[in-house]
DNA sequence: CCATCTTTGTGCACGCGTTCACAAAGACAT
DNA sequence: ATGTCTTTGTGAACGCGTGCACAAAGATGG
């Protein structure tokens, strides 16, 4: 997965096991498009098929939510969705704030999909004053300064960060002082956050990289044989660390072209 | 995980787990900011804390690319930097597309993070004829005709879909008959595609409902158990799919804002 | 050269997640 | 009412991932 939750040693809460609730989502989109065909009926293998994954799964999720399914039948469209709708948290409305609003930050401002299934961007913070009152997506961008009696006004509880990776935890930590208690975090920085604070990650870079691991292994197989084998002997002589790459050698920015995080230590 | 690999059963490619290879890359972001402070060796402790991951995993995790570390003083940052980008691929150049060059897709087009690290945007592709020849983050916008071409030409193998979900399967289909064998995917869509090639999703709406669901959970507790409760035996008892709930009910859009993708049945 | 101290590499156990396979449930027809 | 046929719900087995805990490796100091 793109992301992953951070912290917190996977307690599966009250009894949904969180691989089950990372699907929740899926099965809630495939169900909203068949409720608007007006189908009024899915099998677990239908269904399954429309989310992308196996039937038994399907059913051993729906099974921790309750039994509602009719053998022989199916599974009550419009019900399900209000079930998962429920589940997950849908039926109440979650205003967001939206920190850097850059050029990430404002294609998020303007996302539909944003507004739907009860997330509300609650306001727009940046820390540049030359942005302040300027609107963005029809909402005027706040300075940072007012980030807490923003949060507070709002009773918001879900911050999502859109600055550069060094800043990230700063901001982070003034959220969560100010009472925010789950984080979505685009910039590429691991985010430390105290118990009971979640934080759910979007990186960009780290999903590519996983794309060209599985690349190279498509590519090569058999013609990089040998020449892994060889930079393998090369390398594994010598202690001392090689030289860096020929091609992109030099001295070059991080991983993702941001600031790279100050380390703890 | 905010993301999540889609098709193939998850078979450790030659030998390193998928987890680990999904790790790998916080790996390298930490180790490079060691590099830049010039620091010339890390132990797992310090590395783990600083990629926030058990020291225990990062050791397991590098035993899977071999005997890197020298036990009593750890391991060597340039390279383990060296030895990991070679892992990930990242020696060589991949250059990608973007397809959809929107909101978001602009703001990926621009995006620091793409351009270093041996990936770089080869073309940016739109079906908006408007949107031709228009430069973007520097890069003139082609047209969607020309996106067979532009593939081949540049041997391209990894493609972004940054289009309306609605017609995110179409140009899949054409991505990966052009031969493109790796997409990332950030419309709200399961893509479905021939074995080899790879998909990974980038789904913000997955990840808020993910964080609601907690969220929810972290409010309520005691709270909402009554209420809960209530909804539970009303709702239980009506075998019929109760009326759409009441805040935000009526008709509405997909859970993501966008056209909800055609169901295959 | 030996002792000590640090840190790696990994054997092992445990728990979560996935999948198979099937009995039970219920719809539907006769 | 009874039988048939579809589909759910779940028991059980398996495999992967995680983390503990420790022996082996090697650096460092005397
Ligand atoms: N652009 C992308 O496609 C993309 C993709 C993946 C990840 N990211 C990450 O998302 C983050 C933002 O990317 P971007 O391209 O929008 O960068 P950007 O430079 O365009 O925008 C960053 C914004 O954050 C604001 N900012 C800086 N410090 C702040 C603070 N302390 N408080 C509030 N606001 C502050 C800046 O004023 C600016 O408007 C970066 O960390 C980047 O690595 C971007
Ligand atoms: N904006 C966000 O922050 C955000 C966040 C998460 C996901 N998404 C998803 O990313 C996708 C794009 O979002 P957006 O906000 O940039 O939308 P957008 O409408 O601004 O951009 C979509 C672009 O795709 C182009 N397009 C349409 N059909 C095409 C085709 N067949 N071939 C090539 N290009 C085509 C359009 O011309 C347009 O430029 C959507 O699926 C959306 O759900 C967006």
């Amino acid at each position: 997965m793109a992301t992953g939750r951070t912290h917190r040693p996977a307690t599966r809460s009250r009894g949904i096991p969180e691989a089950t609730v990372a699907r929740l989502p899926l099965y809630l989109r495939a169900l909203t498009a068949l409720s608007e065909r007006s189908v009024p009926t899915v099998s677990s293998e239908e269904l399954a098929a429309a989310a992308g994954v196996n039937s038994a799964k399907l059913r051993k999720d729906f099974s921790y939510l309750g039994s509602y399914g009719t053998r022989g039948v199916g599974y009550d469209v419009e019900y399900l969705v209000y079930q998962i709708s429920r589940e997950l948290g849908l039926t109440q409305d979650w205003p967001v704030v939206i920190v850097g609003i850059g050029n990430l930050g404002a294609a998020l401002a303007g996302y539909g999909g944003f507004a739907s299934r009860g997330f509300r961007v609650a306001a727009l913070i940046d820390a540049d004053p030359a942005m302040t009152g300027k609107p963005v997506a029809g909402i005027p961008v706040q300075h940072s300064d007012d980030l807490e009696k923003i949060i507070e006004e709002d009773g918001v509880s879900i911050g999502v960060i859109a600055t550069p990776a060094g800043v990230a935890q700063q901001v982070c930590d003034r959220l969560v002082a100010a009472g925010v208690t789950s984080i979505l975090n685009f910039a590429p920085t691991v985010l430390s956050v105290p118990d009971g604070v979640d934080v759910r990650k979007v990186d960009l870079s780290i999903e590519l990289q996983i794309l060209a691991f599985h690349e190279q292994r498509k590519a090569g197989e058999e013609s990089n044989a040998e020449a892994d084998a060889a930079v393998d002997e090369e390398t594994a002589t010598a202690v001392a660390p090689p030289a860096p790459r020929g091609a992109t050698g030099g001295s070059r920015k991080g991983p993702d072209g941001d600031v790279p995080a100050v380390m703890p230590a």
